[in-house]
DNA sequence: ACCTATGTTGATAC
DNA sequence: GGTATCAACATAGG
């Protein structure tokens, strides 16, 4: 989503927005079909923001459009439409030019003013003191909590999975029993992992990743890693170095 | 054909 | 209230 953010920053501000393809129901619900358009035609992009994995363009007085590109979606700046029907959402700018949310899988979503009052502080900015309070507690699996995007803002599947790794925390130790001093290691580890995910390109670039598969071992020691859902997710983690 | 998987998240049930 | 589960989407692969 950083990628994205810069993206639009570098691309698309300061361009008038002279028509908005926001037919999808589904995409830009709650909104009628038209509904983004009329609020957003004559606007320009003014600045981009990210919060997590949300992202939201301030239109100069106009309301804000939020935008969320869910598992498979992506931004697209002056790119032809797809042949297919993936471009979900899109603004045409007054220069020709376009901005494109491509989403095969349509989990993404477009609105107008978005409602970010349910997530917590963003996973690579937290301070100490906060992260231990939020993540140190409840009787949840440690990697539920980080993924909790109400506890923590950014964290998703494969980043949860490499930064557990690379703290070495096993994914099911109960959040409400990690000593002070792991929570500080999971942090730090944390904050890298994403800040190598969003130099390198994202999420799938860390170490661990390409070995999240039948028959990966750990990248560090060699170790068959284990697999088992965790929060609902696909968890994967080295037995030997992670407890 | 059927089942599984997926860089997510919301509504719902216990 | 916190936690777990399922459903929403579309596609690919075994």
């Amino acid at each position: 989503m950083e990628r994205a953010r810069l993206t639009i920053e570098s691309r698309a501000l300061h361009r008038r927005i002279a028509e908005v393809e926001d037919a999808d129901t589904w995409v830009c619900r709650p909104h009628a079909p038209g509904e983004i358009g009329a609020a957003l035609r004559g606007r320009e992009l003014s600045t981009v923001h990210r919060l997590g994995k949300s992202m939201w363009v301030e239109t100069g007085g106009g309301p804000a459009l939020g935008l969320h590109l869910g598992m498979t979606g992506v931004i697209l700046i002056d790119e032809e439409p797809h042949p297919g029907v993936w471009d979900r959402f899109a603004l045409g700018f007054e220069d020709g030019g376009r901005l494109a949310l491509r989403d095969r899988r349509r989990l993404g979503r477009a609105v107008l003013e978005p409602d970010l009052s349910n997530l917590g502080p963003d996973a690579g900015e937290i301070g100490r003191e906060e992260f231990r309070r939020r993540v140190g507690r409840g009787s949840a699996p440690l990697k539920a909590r980080l993924m909790d995007q109400g506890v923590l803002a950014g964290v998703g599947n494969l980043l949860a999975d490499e930064a557990l790794w690379r703290a070495g925390l096993h994914p099911l130790r109960v959040a409400g029993e990690v000593s002070d001093a792991e929570l500080d290691r999971l942090r730090r580890a944390l904050r890298r992992t994403i800040r190598d995910a969003i130099r390198k390109g994202g999420a799938h670039t860390g170490r661990l990743i390409p070995h999240r598969t039948p028959g990966g071992a750990c990248p560090s020691c060699g170790t068959a890693l284990e697999r088992a859902t965790v929060g609902g997710r696909t968890t994967w983690w080295c037995p030997a170095e992670q407890r």
